[in-house]
DNA sequence: AAAAGCACCAACCGCTGTGTC
DNA sequence: AGACACAGCGGTTGGTGCTTT
């Protein structure tokens, strides 16, 4: 559509937030509520974008933001939710209440990958154990945020350069045997809201397909499988998830289409991914009220 | 002690979905 | 129906501090 960047206007700034700035936004939220993020800056007397200044707030300075170190029971359950949901941060951190996408986001990528990398150290074997559903290795991503700057500047924007060329650097890339990352569909309005945030987060757009499934459904259409070496590890995709290489359209043929078969796939996925699980509610119970909440 | 490398994470960027006109 | 604005999301960058050499 060829929307400017919010953050282009001159003037505007950029970077780390001064505690004045936080006042500032903070008291014309607690003042006039949040939304109208777009004329916000201006009324609140910020130099800022309205997409700063709502990630700002949204971010760190809502006061239901938890601070301080990720919990076990938190990590844990991050872990499950990313095998469950794929990098769908805003999902994830909508079951963790006080956190935000970003945080979770960052903790995956600096703490859980090479957790999980190390539970797994071979990546090759495709047991249900194997909780690294969607992101490569690092080193396999040698484009990613880890590796960079000091060593020099030549890699910067170097993603972006790769992506713009469309997908390929054919020689360094390792052959790729996994179909990964979902594209996610965007299950806004989340249905999960954060504990005490009255935000319009908590408004429901669900499609009308969306809600005329039931959640089992709903979970196990969102199904997609991981291919291994030679092994489907079922992973959670969005109805239009991005294929990233021809092994997607094998993917994609094997992919059900009738709800018997894309429950036991449900099933299926379910066990692989609940093999100790707690005692409390079955498994499936407790995806199934979770995949409701979702289309709630 | 200094330099280089690494890890962390706040913030930005670009894209997409939805609502409104 | 199409264009546009807004809100939200995930990917990525880059600054900073810590660790290693």
């Amino acid at each position: 559509m060829g929307r400017a960047p919010c953050c282009s206007k001159v003037g505007l700034h950029k970077g780390p937030w001064t505690p004045k700035e936080d006042a500032l936004l903070t008291k014309y939220i607690q003042a006039h509520g949040e939304g109208q993020w777009k004329s916000l800056p201006k009324k609140a007397g910020l130099l800022r974008c309205g997409k700063s200044c709502r990630l700002r707030w949204m971010n760190y300075l809502r006061p239901d933001i938890k601070r301080g170190n990720i919990t076990p029971e938190e990590d844990d359950l991050i872990i499950r939710m990313h095998s469950l949901l794929g990098n769908r941060w805003s999902l994830i951190a909508g079951r963790l209440p006080g956190r935000t996408d970003n945080e979770i986001k960052n903790y995956w990528n600096t703490h859980l990958i090479k957790k999980l990398k190390n539970q797994v150290p071979d990546h090759d074997t495709n047991t249900p154990h194997n909780k690294l559903p969607t992101t490569p290795p690092p080193q396999e991503q040698p484009q990613s945020g880890n590796k960079k700057k000091k060593s020099n500047n030549s890699g910067k924007k170097k993603s972006k350069q790769q992506k713009n060329k469309g997908t390929t650097n054919a020689k360094e890339q390792p052959p790729k045997t996994q179909v990964y990352l979902p594209k996610p569909i965007r299950v806004k309005a989340l249905y999960l809201p954060r504990s005490d945030s009255n935000t319009s987060n908590s408004a429901s757009a669900s499609t009308s397909q969306e809600k005329e499934e039931t959640p089992t459904t709903k979970a196990a259409s969102n199904m997609v499988c991981e291919l291994g070496d030679d092994v489907g590890f079922f992973g959670i995709f969005g109805e239009d998830h991005d294929l990233v290489n021809k092994s997607d359209m094998e993917c994609q043929s094997y992919f059900p289409t009738d709800h018997s078969t894309l429950e036991r796939l449900y099933e299926e996925y379910f066990q692989l991914l609940n093999m100790d699980h707690d005692d409390d509610d079955s498994p499936l119970e407790q995806l199934d009220s979770f995949a409701e909440s979702l289309l709630e």
